[in-house]
DNA sequence: TTGTATGCGTTATCAG
DNA sequence: CTGATAACGCATACAA
């Protein structure tokens, strides 16, 4: 399926390859009759002309701008690509995705891929196994072109750049410590992102405000990979460990952890309360719906998009931001009532 | 922040163009030394080659593909885009992602600018609006690019193309008359995609079954297009027309249904049963579980992406395929048990 | 109205 | 070892 160029059909028709290049580009030098002929032979053999040939020539942008996330299949990075999409599409730019599923390696086949397609501007939330592994550093490399980036959510804090996250530490501290103000004596922790950037600082709030609220235990963490063994998990911990209330680190695990532990026979939030992260529908609808760490993961999106499309137009020359995101708590009826 | 091109280095190093070009490609005609230099300078002046002269001049493929879905917040998109993303980038490709949410407009800008790309092929999924003001007639134009594109799930049947979807019709079907069987008197249809092709075959499906299986009715459709009157549509249906079972034509809508439900205070399945389309974390970690016309969105991904890139390597001459991927029934326990 | 010449930034060929 | 030159496909100033 070769490609017609504008010198084939000059060719057939036996005209200059300018005159056909006009011709299509409806110019005022071709006559009415001219320009029909080409036209037709030009759809006749079905011709579209070189983009990149095209771009040289006319020295545009290419707007484009690559996604780098762990996941997409979350829920959290789904609202997000949307929320960049129809930001980057406001502005013309279009967007390539690259799922890491978490691996450090795919992750770099990206960059790199990303890179030698001359993408404008990168948005990247690291891949877990990077943050882990702390091997965060290689992006530096990726300095060098000085190409704009910018990191969302799972960002490296040593990394030069602008940065959008939420206030994860002081929102897991608040979460807590409601949780402790509607009554609970023992309340976990489960993470699926313990190495994470963000996993840390959410674990940090959590002990924090365990310990300024004279807990008597040094905190529970519950690191779960999947769901396999979230029933043993939690049947242990309700029973030996008497725990009463649970912190989640995101979306789909609060919303596993509360159907799990209902299909043990507790009663949410009676028995135990629950408080997750991210708001969707998964909290929403649940029963009963879950108190959530209000998280505008869409917002976060079209937020970064926005920072890095005025980077790569120069309309923003100033040292790098970091912005942060305030979350809210949004009350549901997974935890009991303040007294 | 211009870029710095290969004449400019030559000009500061005193070297010819050709030179300077060799010996960031490290060709042996190169003495080490002068390599080294130019390296330098190069990465000095942050030099990165253009992509286009490069392409241009190489003759290389891009090894794009184009995405256009009508939204990735849903589940089942963003597990297509998960397999899709996965296929590609092992044969190298990168994908351009396009969400229309469910827009005509933004649909049809997304593939103009795709095209305007030069991208290698399109995997396209239509939306809503398309579908129900039968506007996909449009898309004809797009094929005098002699441009490979691969309709999934939400298929236009006139488009002469290759095609991939489950057997709507008969998964409707069978999962209706699984209701039957199961002891279902009233089965009520609840849809969002009222007017899209699958929406119309599993409806078709549906109704098929109520008729064959000598109901007395004939058939109760709920077109909704949020959640927000959900729980005055389900009192309404359960308490003045007596039905006692749904069929939801995508997971997140049966996950919602379940809810609420619940929250209505009927037991599920006792009093009402529940069978949705597509199988993730929400029929799966619900309590109770939903029963499901398990699809394999990620599948459907990889497969379209498969079939795409065959087409763009010509591998595939064939004329245009019609990919049935067939699905089976899930049994969870939001149905009763069969007698 | 049509055609010629030039250049976008690279790389490959070939001559020096 | 180095450099001049052509070519990739297109658009445009300028010449005819």
């Amino acid at each position: 399926m070769k490609k017609t160029t504008l010198k084939e059909l000059a060719q057939i028709l036996n005209l200059s390859v300018s005159t056909i290049s006009k011709a299509l580009n409806d110019s005022i030098e071709i006559p009415k009759k001219t320009k029909i002929k080409v036209r037709k032979t030009a759809d006749e053999y079905g011709y579209v002309p070189n983009y990149l040939a095209r771009s040289l020539k006319l020295g545009v942008k290419q707007k484009t701008i690559g996604l780098v996330i762990p996941n997409v299949t979350g829920g959290f990075f789904a609202k997000v690509l949307h929320g960049i999409e129809k930001e980057a599409s406001t502005y013309g730019y279009k967007v390539f995705v690259c799922i890491t599923d978490d691996k450090h390696i795919k992750e770099k086949e990206s960059l790199q891929s990303l890179i030698k397609d001359n993408v404008d501007g990168i948005l990247i939330s690291f891949a877990e196994e990077t943050q882990r592994k702390n091997k965060t550093s290689y992006i530096e490399n990726f300095f060098n072109h000085n190409l704009p980036i910018v990191q969302f959510d799972r960002v490296y804090d040593k990394l030069v750049g602008d940065k959008i996250t939420i206030n994860d530490f002081d929102s897991a501290y608040t979460a807590t410590e409601y949780l402790i103000e509607t009554g609970c004596k023992k309340i976990g922790f489960i993470t699926t992102i313990s190495k994470t950037s963000i996993g840390e600082l959410r674990k940090e709030g959590y002990l924090i405000a365990i310990k300024l609220n004279g807990h008597s235990h040094d905190g529970f963490i519950f690191n779960i990979e999947n769901y396999d063994g979230l029933k043993k998990m939690l049947k242990k911990a309700i029973c030996e460990h008497q725990i009463d209330a649970f912190l989640i680190t995101d979306e789909l695990s609060a919303f596993c952890t509360l159907n799990t532990i209902q299909a043990l026979g507790y009663k949410v939030p009676n028995d135990v309360s629950i408080i997750g992260f991210t708001n969707g529908y998964l909290t929403r609808y649940s029963n009963p719906s879950i108190t959530t760490v209000c998280h505008q993961a869409s917002n976060m999106g079209s937020t970064a998009a926005n920072i890095l499309i005025s980077r790569i137009e120069s309309k923003n020359i100033e040292s790098p931001s970091h912005t942060i995101i305030k979350t809210k708590l949004t009350i549901g009826n997974s935890t009991k009532k303040l007294i």
